[in-house]
DNA sequence: GCGTCGTCCTGCGCGC
DNA sequence: TGCGCGCAGGACGACG
């Protein structure tokens, strides 16, 4: 599923194709989904920013938002599921979306209220302004367990069901511990492990999983799947101390991770 | 205000 | 072989 380092991958290779053009038009099958799209036609893409998993295309007081949901990709080629269909000057964008949780939405430039989650999202993970303190001082706010804690986006921004999990098996911190009981050394370990996960997926251009539903907006597929140390592994061996990989759900989440070094 | 749970939606894998 | 069921997932609204 598209989380910050595919979202950022995709943003990558779509601002040569978008970036200083202006949009013909938008063409869609679900306006509950795709909102506002009318508002974008004739105006011209100015920056295409990425906050999080969301995708932010500046079109001056305008803004189109976009979220690829659990499935949903932009692409350069016309994919099996199209949802909808940017058309710019000199370039087609396609959102393909196979379980269409995927949205889109032209607002006010910077007026969130239809997005909450951007509204209140923490500080982008590779970021100055996420520092270990920052991120201790926002995990102190909740309870909640860890890993839903992260989903929520609000302790830092990007992170989803693979690097939450991969993030905490390289902390060594148990997924289920109050997010608020964490000691500043161990937030210290999971600023790290948040930063050196998230780094290593940008270069390999995400994860593609068994589905193949992520590929990049060229149609190749990122690789960082195959370093995945406890994500989808329930049962195999932890690659750092051999115990055998558990999965729980959390928040609804499954959840994947070493129950003997990650036992605090 | 905080936390939990149901909803959206579709493809896939499994069991019969 | 083919059918039907259950599961997976991020964000958000409803509810306690």
């Amino acid at each position: 599923m598209p989380e910050l380092p595919e979202v950022e991958t995709v943003r990558r290779m779509l601002v040569p194709a978008v970036v200083g053009r202006r949009i013909l038009g938008i063409e869609h099958d679900n306006p509950r989904k795709y909102r506002n799209t009318d508002l974008a036609v004739g105006r011209e893409v100015r920056r295409l920013r990425r906050r999080g998993k969301f995708l932010l295309f500046d079109l001056g007081e305008l803004e189109m938002v976009v979220h690829l949901g659990m499935s949903g990709s932009l692409r350069l080629d016309e994919g099996s599921h199209t949802r909808a269909r940017l058309e710019l000057e000199g370039a087609t964008v396609f959102f393909n979306d196979p379980r269409r949780f995927g949205k889109l939405a032209v607002v006010r430039r910077g007026d969130y209220a239809s997005f909450p989650t951007l509204a209140q999202m923490g500080p982008e993970p590779l970021g100055r302004g996420f520092t270990a303190r920052v991120l201790w001082e926002r995990l102190q706010r909740t309870r909640r367990p860890l890993k839903v804690a992260l989903l929520s986006q609000e302790p830092v921004a990007g992170l989803g069901n693979i690097y939450c999990d991969e993030s905490l098996w390289l902390a060594r911190l148990h997924p289920a511990r109050p997010a608020n009981s964490l000691t500043e050394e161990e937030t210290r370990r999971l600023h790290r492990a948040i930063r050196r996960v998230l780094r290593r997926a940008l270069a390999l251009g995400g994860s593609t999983l068994g589905d193949g539903v992520y590929v990049r907006p060229s149609g190749e597929p990122g690789y960082f799947q195959i370093e995945h140390s406890v994500y989808g592994r329930a049962g195999e061996a932890c690659p750092r101390c051999g115990a055998v990989i558990e999965r729980i759900v959390l928040g609804g989440r499954s959840t994947h991770f070493c129950p003997r070094c990650q036992s605090s």
